[in-house]
DNA sequence: ATGACATTGTTAAAAAAATAACAATATTTC
DNA sequence: GAAATATTGTTATTTTTTTAACAATGTCAT
């Protein structure tokens, strides 16, 4: 399949997660304006993507939950799983470990590290913490190739570097400092506070 | 000045946070191309979104950093600070009480709420934490205009409605589930493991 | 059977965002 | 003081994303 706008991918994660709320309760067909109307956005949008994975529905059921959901799961996950690390044990670090802990996906935190003794050498959700220290060693052993940095800003470059060498090959940064990364690494960059600015300033004007 | 597009408005925040970084190394003046080094992008996005906000450099020197970082407050900031609450004190809510109250920006929160009783009556970061019934009341007379949810996913859309009752103009979502809200309240979604599934299958991809 | 209807799939148009192109010009160098 | 240079400010173009339009078609009611 030739590769997907952005968006795209972006609401199929959505779209996936909605349909198996669905499927938890028993429903089984669904019309795109339904799958719209749970995520807030147009039916059009809806079939749209779903005709770039290349899926059909039935005219008079709308789409099979179960068979969407399978697609979806074949464009967006390995066979094998993907395996992920975090680096920076705060706040943000344990949400996410507890997070993708309770979703049990094909994405998997098998590592996570920090310098904090109080933190290293303990499990979180059965993900065990090690010292910053042997990061590349177990990145490269375990075969991570996904890492999260959750890491006060001011190391987050020095972090990004030690990951990009260590073989990861997609990074997502939480902290508000900009990455640069090798062109073979995807980097998604979250920043709270510009979210946050981003409101504030719309209710301003509103 | 005529509303500015969304992803400029992010942008300025960006600009604000690096130029701040600029001026405590005691630079003074600044070119587009070093923003833009700063950030990771272009040379032209940085002076088409000056162009914008209606601000211009001098020829030799680039901008001045001190007058930018005051104009960029002129448009996101409100003169009183912007009040906030933070409804969910979870590792997310925890984290983002901490990273505002290190900022002091014109953005505060000044309140928090949670239902489990080892939260409430507890201070975090300066941040009082109520009991969730308090919510409207407090939000009235204390004059909240944003709220941040980070809450479980399943009481989410009942807290977003109790946002908008209270009279709050803007919300950030952190949970996955897709909030609706009337046309005069801005809502921000900010969705982790979507982000996430997105790296994950632009590595699958590469 | 037949007509009305609702829904899909797809192409076309519009809107938003990013990038490119380039004129204008202050400063420096000779 | 003229030429070269670097940088801004702005318009034009391209790309990406969303929205609209609508033909095709299976189902249902009559």
């Amino acid at each position: 399949m030739e590769k997907l706008p952005d968006k795209t991918v972006e609401r199929l994660s959505q779209y996936r997660r909605s349909l198996n709320n669905q499927l938890a309760k028993g429903k089984e067909h669904i019309f795109s304006h339904e799958i719209a109307n749970l995520l807030h956005i147009t039916s059009v949008q809806v079939r749209r993507d779903i005709m770039l994975i290349g899926y059909s529905g039935t005219l008079r059921k709308g789409y099979d939950i179960k068979e969407l959901v399978q697609l979806i799961g074949v464009i967006l996950d390995t066979d094998e799983g993907q395996r992920i690390a975090v680096v920076g044990m705060g706040n943000i670090g344990k949400a996410f470990i507890h997070y993708l802990y309770e979703k049990r996906s094909k994405l998997k935190v098998v590592a996570a590290f920090d310098i904090n003794p109080d933190k290293i050498d303990k499990t979180y959700a059965d993900v065990y913490c090690h010292h910053l220290d042997k990061l590349e060693e177990i990145i490269k052993n375990e075969n991570i190739k996904i890492g999260i940095i959750t890491t006060p800003p001011i190391v987050a470059p020095e972090i990004a570097d030690k990951l990009v060498n260590a073989g990861i090959k997609g990074i997502l940064n939480f902290t508000p400092k900009p990455l640069s990364v090798p062109d073979d690494v995807y980097l998604e960059e979250y920043d709270m506070i510009t979210s946050l600015e981003k409101v504030a300033y719309f209710v301003k004007e509103k």
